[in-house]
DNA sequence: CATACTCGTTGATCTATATCAAGGCAGAAA
DNA sequence: TTTCTGCCTTGATATAGATCAACGAGTATG
């Protein structure tokens, strides 16, 4: 089974063995940070399809994906809509030093995240340096994704699109581990066909048509509308117009 | 003259009480810290169209732009090519903990740049707090702009990607201050036509003609090749399809 | 049970931008 | 001076993807 290939890891772990389970702050924890990042951490839940925060509203809190999918949009004043950012388990919402959301924040899934209040957090950033230093590595491979995004935007056909994001899914989604014993990928397909245009920069009937396309010539399996199988992940990859290394891909 | 609205602040300032005039380095800045980032800093002189690093190559050290214009771009195995991002003076280039350069970068105008070896740098700022803060509000501010760059990439008609491209030039050029006693903003275009189609996912033969749209409809007067004059900013921005306010446009 | 709503698919047609092709101008080189 | 070369402009045509429109399946609602 070839398709364990670095091409394939997770983006992100899991640190099992911190209180706070995500990337944000799991990293060379110590336990009084982590007491006093305790006393100012709370959890929210939403709906798919419910609103986080609109682009311009108060946000006083910064936050951790800890389970569903989030997405960051733009809206113009006529209605057009570009999403600018995927947010998946442990992925970080909310900028340091900034009282309002710059962006819609939206749960694309049923979502759980997990709050700190914006004051104390940033009182704890500064005492604890570490923190920052993971935050500026988050911020970074943040940065690295967006930019592999604007090559999507910029240059690639519809069918580059669609495959790109399946692909990009399917390596950051955890239920990788759902891939069947015959080396086929499965997992589930957490955007409608609306969310999925609204990343691509596409309509959703050009979506469609794509997606019908692949899955005529055999290189996606759908079952249900949500549920994908990829029968060879590499000769998905090959319709993505990426390099054959898979790049920065986040 | 109200043309000196918030909308049109530079989006850099020098620090001009520091030694190392740069963003990256210079607030908050303490003599020792100063000292050990002078020995380990060096220039780099580049004419235009010369490549610094191709993407892939090492690249051992970080930089910050002094004076002239550097590009980011990334390569499709065919040759298509999308800028992802453009460094003015002050902005800086080249990530910390990587060995490699993810992307091209090429100086777009004659070019100096401000060097770090790299792992020294590393080891200062694990000593400087400070620094690593910097750098996070730039890797910030650098990330809002990436995000609107997409929304440009995905959603935007040609007219108004040349309105937008204009409209940042103008904004975050230093030469913003030849702004003519009639209160029209005169400044280099520091970008061939095929840049600025590689910055907005054009060819060059659609910027070269919405140009002299914008052109016959006295938005936008040029002289030369490069040198453009905007008569009234505001009418231009109305182009660009953006929110009145602005936005976190950089 | 009927109705309506959400989400997705497919078809017909239109159009913004790409592509292909030619030519212009200014500065550099001969 | 002439010739080149790089950069830009403009025209003719092609096409990928948008737009407009209809319909289907599943599920919630009254």
């Amino acid at each position: 089974m070839t398709r364990t290939s670095p091409k394939l890891q997770p983006y992100s772990q899991e640190c099992s063995d911190c209180p706070i389970r995500h990337r944000a702050v799991c990293a060379r924890c110590e336990t009084d940070e982590l007491e006093r990042l305790e006393q100012i951490k709370f959890y929210r839940s939403f709906e798919a399809g419910q609103t986080v925060v609109w682009a311009g509203d108060k946000m006083d809190f910064v936050a951790s994906v800890v389970t569903g999918i989030a997405t960051l949009s733009q809206t113009m004043e006529d209605g057009r809509r570009q999403m600018v950012g995927l947010l998946l388990p442990s992925d970080f919402a909310g900028r340091p030093g900034r009282e309002t959301s710059a962006y819609d924040v939206t749960a694309a899934t049923d979502l759980v995240m997990c709050c700190f209040r914006k004051k104390p957090f940033e009182e704890i950033m500064l005492k604890t340096p570490h923190i920052g230093q993971r935050l500026l590595e988050m911020t970074l491979d943040e940065l690295d994704a967006a930019r592999e995004w604007m090559l999507l935007l910029g240059r690639k056909t519809a069918r580059e699109k669609i495959a790109s994001l399946i692909c990009i899914i399917a390596r950051r989604d955890a239920s990788l581990q759902l891939r069947a014993s015959d080396g086929q990928l499965r997992f589930d397909l957490p955007l409608t066909r609306e969310a999925m245009s609204e990343y691509l920069g596409l309509t959703l009937e050009t979506v469609s048509r794509q997606m019908s396309i692949l899955r005529k010539e055999g290189l996606i399996v759908t079952e249900g509308k949500r549920q994908i199988i990829i029968p060879d992940f590499d000769r998905l990859l090959e319709e993505t117009g990426d390099d054959s290394d898979g790049g920065f891909l986040v």
